[in-house]
RNA sequence: GGCGGCAUAGCCAAGCGGUAAGGCAGAGGACUGCAAAUCCUCCAUCCCCCAGUUCAAAUCUGGGUGCCGCCUCCA
């Protein structure tokens, strides 16, 4: 089986095949440390996040890097607000920035590059720029001469003719710098210093890096001239990655990325959601509301990646009931494994599923093999989902049958091997489940026998038909967590919830 | 104005020419004193509309309609 990808660049389906054999170079664009991180962000990092798994788990070797913007005028503006500085406010939501990430399980990149920790690499590259006639100063500004490179627009699919037209409709905004630049589609590699604001050194005089800019310095800092997989969310596509490639190209004279990957938005009634628009809801809001963070990681695995993901309750309640599905199935063994009889070694062994081309010799698909199919059309997460659920669901039976009838007909081995497949393909995807969950509430001092002995006053209740009573004793040990069953044959189980 | 994307049940969503996956919600049945839980079963004659190609189309072509995004900071 191969993998396909969407290649923005190319606007069409490729075969993924990295530029070095087994290994894989992946950049992903990531936040403006200006506020804390909002559901689209949630959805981007997810979703590249689960590629990276993927990439991983079919044993590439992949090293991942994703940057952090620490100087932008978002950022000063919210220093000058509160009367802090730029570092501070950069500081504090990279730090939540991490805590959020750490919620939805994302992994930790290889590295972290920041703008302010780049400046020698920006530096560097906007004197080739200069050299090679692509940039020029102008007044302590230093500008890319966008008609240089002939190429430019052949990510986002766009002519400057086009764009000259433009803005029907739009305000027309009035460019303080349009006077130094030699044409309006040019844009700043370098912003002259203001009073007040953190500068530079520079050949250019003191200042600081334009945005676009910091991105081709780390690319080329962290993982080389030309990586496997550029990512980012799908407005990145112009101008910013656009002007990406036209600065790093112009340099190196190679591909800045062989695979340009972008990721829908997340829409809130069918309206985009954005820090501009101020309809946003926060990760730590949604999540500080009660929602669990895999339910969420699952409600964004539950959309195509380049679809629009539209961001309702109901959607969300959804997508919280689905992962309390696929959870059931994924403590199936911490909590059914020991009434199977699973000795020490099963459980300890773990990790049955390898990224085998599917062991199942049958003529169906195996689970393992039907995950990857799905996966290798261009990540498509959705269908790998139906794998899960189809082995979740199979196991919360066989786990509801051992707390209702107190056996299964189901083989122990067979039922240890579903669930180490489970438990494996899910972790690819990233959703995981602490065993703790499984480790039942103490309930309010009650002992078992106290249990049975309540149980057993109801049952009497019960055979004399004083219902009063009988339903009185369910509802204490209702209130304690414990839930009665009462089985045919007057027989009533009992479990805690 | 330019460029691009999407339209499948109440909601999310797969499908890539061969006769509609999966999840959520819902319905019915079994069980029960009543519940809860559980188990079993059901749940799009049809894929925005209209033409066309084809033995065969949700899937291809043409034309509509609607929604959305980018062209300004933005995941």
């Amino acid at each position: 089986m191969t993998l396909s990808v969407y290649n923005t660049l190319k606007r069409s389906l490729e075969t993924f095949e990295p530029v070095a054999p087994g290994k894989v170079g992946i950049y992903c664009c990531g936040v403006t440390v200006y506020d804390y991180c909002h559901l689209g962000h949630a959805r981007s990092y997810i979703v590249w996040d689960t590629v990276r798994r993927y990439l991983m788990w079919q044993g590439y070797q992949v090293r991942y890097v994703q940057n952090f913007t620490d100087i932008d005028d978002k950022i000063l503006n919210r220093a000058r607000q509160e009367g802090s500085s730029m570092e501070e406010v950069a500081e504090r939501y990279t730090q939540s920035y991490f805590e959020d990430m750490a919620q939805l399980n994302i992994l930790a990149a290889d590295a972290y590059p920041r703008a302010t920790h780049t400046i020698d690499g920006i530096k560097r590259l906007i004197y080739e720029l200069e050299q090679k006639d692509y940039a020029y100063a102008a007044a302590g500004d230093v500008y890319y001469r966008v008609r240089q490179f002939p190429e430019y627009g052949k990510l986002s699919g766009r002519k400057l003719e086009d764009m000259r037209s433009g803005a029907s409709g739009r305000v027309e905004v009035e460019d303080p710098d349009s006077a130094k630049k030699q044409d309006a589609f040019d844009f700043a590699l370098w912003k002259a210093a203001k009073p007040g604001e953190p500068a530079w050194e520079s050949p250019w005089g003191m200042g600081r890096p334009g945005w676009h800019i910091e991105c081709s310095a780390m690319v080329r800092d962290c993982l080389g001239e030309t990586i496997d997989i550029h990512a980012g969310g799908a407005d990145l596509v112009f101008p910013h990655h656009e002007n990406e490639i036209a600065q790093s190209e112009a340099v190196t004279g190679k591909p800045l990325a062989k695979y340009w990957m972008h990721n829908g938005f997340v829409t809130v009634n069918g309206e985009k959601m954005s820090k501009s628009l101020g309809n946003f809801t926060t990760i730590r809001d949604l999540l500080s509301s009660g929602v669990e963070p895999m339910a969420l990681r699952l409600f964004v695995l539950q959309g195509q990646y380049r679809k629009p993901l539209d961001f309702t309750e109901e959607a969300i309640a959804g997508a919280t009931n689905a992962w309390q599905t696929l959870k059931d199935g994924l403590l199936f063994g911490y909590q059914y494994g020991q009434q199977l009889g699973w000795d020490v070694e099963m459980l300890s062994k773990g990790a049955g599923v390898q990224g085998s081309k599917g062991a199942g010799g049958d003529a169906s698909l195996s689970p393992v093999a039907k995950f990857q199919e799905a996966i290798d059309d261009d990540f498509n997460f959705p269908n790998a989902l139906v794998v899960l659920f189809e082995l979740a669901k199979d196991l919360r039976r066989e786990g509801n049958l051992l707390v209702h009838e107190g056996k299964t007909d189901a083989d122990a081995q067979v039922l240890w091997s579903q669930w180490q497949i489970l438990m494996g393909l899910s972790g690819v995807l990233g959703l995981q489940v602490s065993p703790d969950e499984a480790i039942l509430e103490e309930t309010g001092g009650l002992t078992d026998g106290e249990i049975e002995a309540l149980i057993a006053q109801r049952t009497a209740a019960r055979k004399a038909k004083d219902f009063g009573e009988s339903d009185r004793i369910r509802d204490e040990l209702k209130a304690q967590g414990i839930t009665l069953i009462d089985a045919p044959g007057g027989v009533t189980r009992w479990h805690r919830n």
